[in-house]
DNA sequence: CTATTATCGATATAAGTTTATCGATTGGAG
DNA sequence: CTCCAATCGATAAACTTATATCGATAATAG
């Protein structure tokens, strides 16, 4: 939604730019290679792939090159190799620590799923506001009170929010956020927040795919 | 992720297929025009809107076309009317009936969320397969046996399934809906479920979105 | 050892999405 | 009343993303 080029030839380095929806299929393909019995496949094909995850082999085989990565013909890619370039490509063998404001269903939700340590992702702590919601939360990690946020961000460098509270807070827990620093924030208010143009904001509207899954039943339905 | 395109002139009427993207804007829109005075602001331009959601005009304007709705020049589009376009585009006003599988934290998260019902989604009850869970949940939701399952979406005519269990349990539970009749499945599961032509899948992908934004992230530090 | 076939990688084409341009219309100022 | 500025709506151009084509390479069978 925000149109900013992904890879604006940053680095001076000559490289592709790397296109949103690829990016997005990377995981997905993560996902699926973390599934397969590594001990029987030892090489998996595009085409393979393609075929479970109801792609075209093209697509898979376009996403994966900007890895860097490179297959044997009628072999494949090597399933190991290839996991680790992905990982290596998004980063997540470098964490990053973040901070979650809110600690409601969602908040508490996020906190608990322990799968996103293994995306690069290090929630460390959760604030609410609210006293009867801190203390202990889920995998021993703290919920603190709001006023601890500012001192934890500038003590541990963290860089990434993740705002899971109410619209109505959501402007002002961002505008919080960006005066102690935090360059990247996950946004799960339905609620469009403005920051300045040096801080990452990524959306994530659940409304909004709903709306794609209601026309599209809808459409069928006729 | 899935490439159908999203209206194939299904009804025989000669009508533009919608751009997923414009579909997911739309309900940016609309909560947009929600949280605005409307005692205060009778109209509102694309200019303005566009401004305030960090867009182009130009797209604001061809997005909303696609509702049908007219604006007048110099004045721009009845808030009202422009609000009730959306809604009547989206089908929000013909609410479709949902059963949540999984009542862990995200389940719970989905469950409490009120404001699915101003969505056009009616959560009427979740199932768990965990004893322990059943009961009553948020907002006076009930939380069932997974065996209730089959029943109700019979008996109530159920069409949207949401799945928010573990990755190992998603597709059984998925061939589960489509035994049932269920024809829209709403996947927060991290799994590729399979499923007949006919029934139509919406991926939540948390990991996609996270790997945008730490990509975005990393490529700004360089 | 050679032929065959599956697969990769690169380049080219097509499809889809966003941005720009331009004329038409309307409200308000002079 | 006439002119000006803001806005819409439609069409066209630019850009992005997906799909198709083709030659090269490596495993396998004969």
């Amino acid at each position: 939604m925000e149109n900013l080029p992904i890879d604006p030839a940053a680095g001076g380095e000559e490289r592709a730019p790397i296109a949103e929806p690829t990016l997005r299929r990377l995981p997905v393909y993560h996902n699926y290679l973390k599934n397969l019995d590594s001990s029987k496949t030892h090489a998996i094909s595009c085409t393979q792939i393609a075929q479970d995850l109801h792609l075209t082999p093209i697509q898979v085989r376009k996403d994966l090159a900007c890895t860097g990565i490179v297959g044997k013909p009628k072999t494949g890619y090597d399933t190991q190799a290839l996991r680790l370039a992905i990982e290596d490509f998004l980063g997540w063998n470098n964490p990053n620590d973040a901070l979650l404001f809110g600690a409601g269903h969602l908040g508490l939700a996020l906190l608990s799923y322990d799968g996103f340590a293994s995306y690069g992702l290090d929630i460390v702590a959760a604030v609410d506001a609210d006293p009867a919601k801190q203390g202990a939360g889920p995998r021993d990690k703290k919920i603190l009170p709001l006023e601890k946020a500012a001192g934890l961000i500038r003590r541990m460098h963290i860089k990434i929010a993740i705002i899971a509270v109410p619209e109505a807070a959501a402007q002002s827990i961002a505008d919080l956020c960006v005066s102690c620093g935090i360059k990247a924030i996950w946004n799960f208010a339905p609620a469009k927040i403005t920051v300045p143009a040096d801080v990452t904001v990524q959306h994530e509207n659940l409304a909004s795919s709903l709306a794609v899954l209601s026309k599209k039943l809808s459409l069928r339905g006729e």
